[in-house]
Order: C-alpha cells, then sequence, then structure tokens
DNA sequence: GACATAGTGCAATCCGGTTGCATTTTCGGA
DNA sequence: TCCGAAAATGCAACCGGATTGCACTATGTC
C-alpha cells in the first residue's frame, strides 16, 4: 500500500472526489510531516499546475483534512489534520523557527483566552510563536551568532 | 503645533531623519489611532508614491516609531508605538473585526506564555484574535446574519 | 554655500493568488 | 458497460501588494 493509496483513502474517508491531484498533495503534505507553504508544494509537483494545487489545497482544508497556518510572511502553510483531531481545525498554537523555517503544530496547548471589549464576538485565534528550534539554537550557540533572528530574512526562506 | 510637528519632533527623538515623507506617514497613522495597511495609507496620502511609503513605514518600524501587525489576509497594519513602550513591540495580542476590517491593539493584556519544545528559542509571538467588534456586532444583531463569519470576504474590506 | 549621503519618484518587475473558459475526469444511473 | 451531468483540471490572463534599479532631489555637515 503506497502513501498514494493511503491518501486516495483519506479522500473518500473525508467525502470528497479522490482525484489524482489532491491524492498528490495531501501525499506530499503528509510525507513532509510539517507545514508546507503553496509555493513549496507547487515546487514539489511539478506535474500538476499551480491553480490545481490551490484548488487541491481549498477542497482538502474545506473537506477537514487540512489546516493552515499564517507565518510571519503571511503565507499560509498547510499541515495534516491527524484523524482524531479532524474537527477542530487551528486550535492550538504554532511555533516557527526563523533559522531554517521550519513550522510546527503545538497540539497539546489550547488557546489562550484573551478578554475583548464589551460587545465584541470572537469567532477564532490564530498564535505564532517564532524564535529558534532545537536543532537550530544549538547550532547557533557554537557558531556564536549575534545577528537580529527577528527581521532575518531567512525567517521565509523556506516557502 | 501642528500634528506635522510633533510627528517630526518624534522623528528627531528617534534619530532618524525627519522627511516630509516619514512625517506625513507617521503623522497619518497617529491620527487614524488604529492600524492602518500600506494600501489604506498610500490611499490617505495620494501626494506620496507608494513606494515612498513602503519605505517610509519600513523606517519607522525600525525605528521603533511603529508596530506592525498581520491581519488574517496577511496585509500588516501599522500602529505608533506610545513612547511608553518604544522598546517592546509586538507584546500584546489583536483584535481584527472581520465586519468592517477594523483592527484594535489588546496593550493591556499581556502576549501569554506558550510552552515549546525543549531547547527552542522564543524570540517573539503574535497572536491574533478575530470576530465582531462592538459595532458590527451590534449591527449585526439586528438584521439576523447567518453568513460563515470566518471566510468573509469583507474580513479584507477595509485594507 | 558645497559636498557627501540618504531619501524620493517613477518604471519595471516579481510573486502569490484569483478568474474565465475550454477540456478532461469522475461517478451515478441507464 | 456505456452515457451524461457535474466536478475537477490546465492554461492564459489578470490582479494587487511588494521589491528593485536608477536618475533626481532633499538633508545634514563642514
Ligand atoms: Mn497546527
Ligand atoms: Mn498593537
Ligand atoms: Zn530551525
Ligand atoms: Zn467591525
Amino acid at each position: 500500500m503506497t502513501k498514494g493509496t493511503q491518501a486516495v483513502d483519506l479522500l473518500d474517508d473525508a467525502g470528497i472526489r479522490p482525484t489524482k491531484a489532491r491524492a498528490l498533495v495531501l501525499a506530499a503534505i503528509m510525507e513532509a510531516g510539517r507545514p508546507l507553504s503553496h509555493p513549496a508544494l507547487a515546487a514539489l509537483l511539478p506535474e500538476l499546475d499551480r491553480v490545481t494545487v490551490f484548488r487541491s489545497l481549498k477542497a482538502l482544508k474545506a473537506s477537514g483534512l487540512l489546516h493552515g497556518i499564517q507565518g510571519l510572511d503571511g503565507l499560509l502553510r498547510y499541515v495534516a489534520n491527524p484523524a482524531s483531531r479532524k474537527g477542530c481545525p487551528g486550535k492550538h498554537p504554532h511555533f516557527l523557527c526563523l533559522e531554517c523555517g521550519a513550522m510546527t503544530c503545538l497540539p497539546e496547548q489550547r488557546m489562550p483566552h484573551v478578554r475583548v471589549p464589551e460587545g465584541s464576538e470572537v469567532v477564532g485565534k490564530q498564535f505564532l510563536v517564532y524564535g529558534l528550534c532545537p536543532l537550530c539554537s544549538a547550532k547557533n550557540q557554537k557558531s556564536g551568532n549575534p545577528a537580529d533572528l527577528a527581521t532575518r530574512k531567512s525567517a521565509s526562506a523556506e516557502k
């Protein structure tokens, strides 16, 4: 049973048409194991038209198989929703490494409560924590890097 | 003493050249009293080239006079930093109205703490709460609006 | 006032994302 | 298994925000 087959099953389960494009996109995202932006996916899947990748992502997201997270560059990165948490997307904070661009879900933590102005209605929240992942932090320790991480170009290196 | 003069003083204090463009941009933002995106500012200042507005914003931000907040549409909105909090930008959550696009700082609330993977280094956080502002919430109450707010187009109406 | 430097305007370009439309794929029913 | 309606795809055009290169102008210093 290949990864593609697995993806097709997920599409079937989710109740959307298991097309080749959607299976490829979903498989690529699951294989990556971390959030990928549209440009990254399009580069990974040159056999698909970029528009098709956009539309596949939209469909996958709508069906609850993916959730999108906004990076510091404003671009959405997509991650597969584990079967267990299909119904509650975007309900946890995310961590972004400014050095290598890796992004991680922090699903074990709930969104903190925030007091909003009287009369407001909260629909959702988006919480992004950024800095250095364990690997990059260790690497930087050795090479004594003084750069301003917050404004570093490589923050968006990994599109 | 006009608003422009006031802005010039701030520029001087911040140690950057008090050019006409920067003063205009800063004054416009302070006068608005709420986060404005680049397109909004450019529309407000037709006498300036859009590129100049971009560069002015960059300079103002770098000097600590402004901070930028990302909306759901990926666009940055800029707000003036109060003199008291010049050194610590982006240290509070923000609220975005999906209906009218208005954005507000919630400066009275600190960024919640988040547990990150062992060995990670946190540089900063970005916390966006979105929904309906008091005005729009009240308006919607009356006209009984069932639309899916999270995906509403007008979320980016107020650029 | 003159000079070096930094900022500005303008045009071109880039890039992510959307739209319209003709063609192909999918899938349920004959 | 074949057929037709509906949905998905590829391609081209388009859109808006953002960046870049370069000639020109404003700013601050001597
Ligand atoms: Mn996540
Ligand atoms: Mn703020
Ligand atoms: Zn890293
Ligand atoms: Zn509102």
